[in-house]
DNA sequence: ATTTTTAAGTGACAAATGTCCTTTCACCAG
DNA sequence: CTGGTGAAAGGACATTTGTCACTTAAAAAT
């Protein structure tokens, strides 16, 4: 029989009893959203943070001349929030979209922090992701600054062969901080 | 009468008493480098970190064709390390250098487990400039993708205005992502 | 003080990438 | 099926940035 996506995701740094993982999920709520619908707008507060079942979504800010930089993708068994909005009760300066039709598990700040004190095993996997977080992106802004767009794009199809086909070609440009057209240049060879 | 640095650091978090400073400070060594030597080099196992007293240093990684990209710098009151290899035990991928003659603290892996364990203060310490260093990472991130070498550039001069005089525009150059005649360029004008 | 070494500034040119505009293609609603 | 909408491809040109070669300045060593 399947395991629950959450769970296999949590037990891949720890392993849980039923019972853990029962408690652990009876905390989350389930979110279902629309393609194209948003889940964060930019000056919103954030209240929870959410496991992705189902769908895809982006992360991004958009700066004063209208450009916008995509900061995060989320699909199947990712986390997606606003971090710094979410830790630290300050409105959002990202905004969360989806990218489709979207099925999500959502946990509340205060139950987080619930489970966190009452399951060791959670804050340890908190941890570990939280960790996990920092030298990804250690080795994003390293490959943003030694690399060319090309070894970027390339890097990036190697890496979520799943999302490249996914996805509009206008985000994962905004992603790699080059424009849609030098895409397209790049892999017509 | 003059705090010293490392208290006057840990207590912009939170305040201590005497006798816990004492005790913090009593589990540092203390380390003096002449300019040009190396800290850590790649490959080594890394045991300590560092906060910096006096002097400066930069963490760097040098790609297969030879070329440097800087991690991070560190003067007076900042914290050094190679982060990943100190944390799992494992070989650095990152080197450091002293840009000056450098004298520095430095704690170990355990007693730093240990000082987290019996001063909840200095694990609260640590959280925050743990999430501290997150929240500027995604900024630099953010500012690689978005802005150009001109941007970048005068965000580090009005960021560190102490900084850009004293180190090498080379190594500047090499923490922004530019050449160094693309710095040259910039503040002819 | 003099030499030697290292860092920085400069100009000319090449390469990479951005911008703008037009065309093509795929998909969805009616 | 059809018209419409949005995404992607492609070409032409502008701009930014990199590279190389050389000069100048500053710093370190003797």
């Amino acid at each position: 029989m399947m395991s629950h996506p959450l769970r296999t995701h949590i037990e891949s740094v720890s392993k849980l009893t039923d019972e853990e993982f029962d408690y652990i999920l009876s905390h989350f709520t389930t979110v279902k959203l629309k393609k194209h619908s948003s889940l964060v707008r930019e000056g919103d507060l954030v209240k929870h943070e959410y496991f992705v079942l189902k769908g895809c979504l982006r992360s991004y800010v958009t700066d004063n001349t209208g450009k916008e930089f995509t900061y995060q993708f989320a699909a199947e068994t990712w986390w997606i929030s606003e971090r710094e909005a979410f830790m630290k009760h300050i409105p959002a300066s990202t905004a969360i979209e989806c990218l489709e039709d979207c099925q999500l598990l959502a946990l509340s700040y205060e139950d987080r922090a619930k489970l966190g004190r009452e399951i060791w095993k959670y804050e340890h996997y908190l941890a570990v992701k939280s960790n996990m977080g920092y030298v990804a992106l250690q080795k994003r802004l390293q490959l943003m600054i030694m690399g060319s767009a090309k070894e970027r794009f390339e890097n990036f199809v190697h890496q979520y062969p799943h999302l490249y086909n996914r996805i509009p070609k206008t985000h994962i440009a905004s992603y790699l901080g080059v424009s849609r057209e030098t895409i397209s240049r790049l892999y017509r060879k």
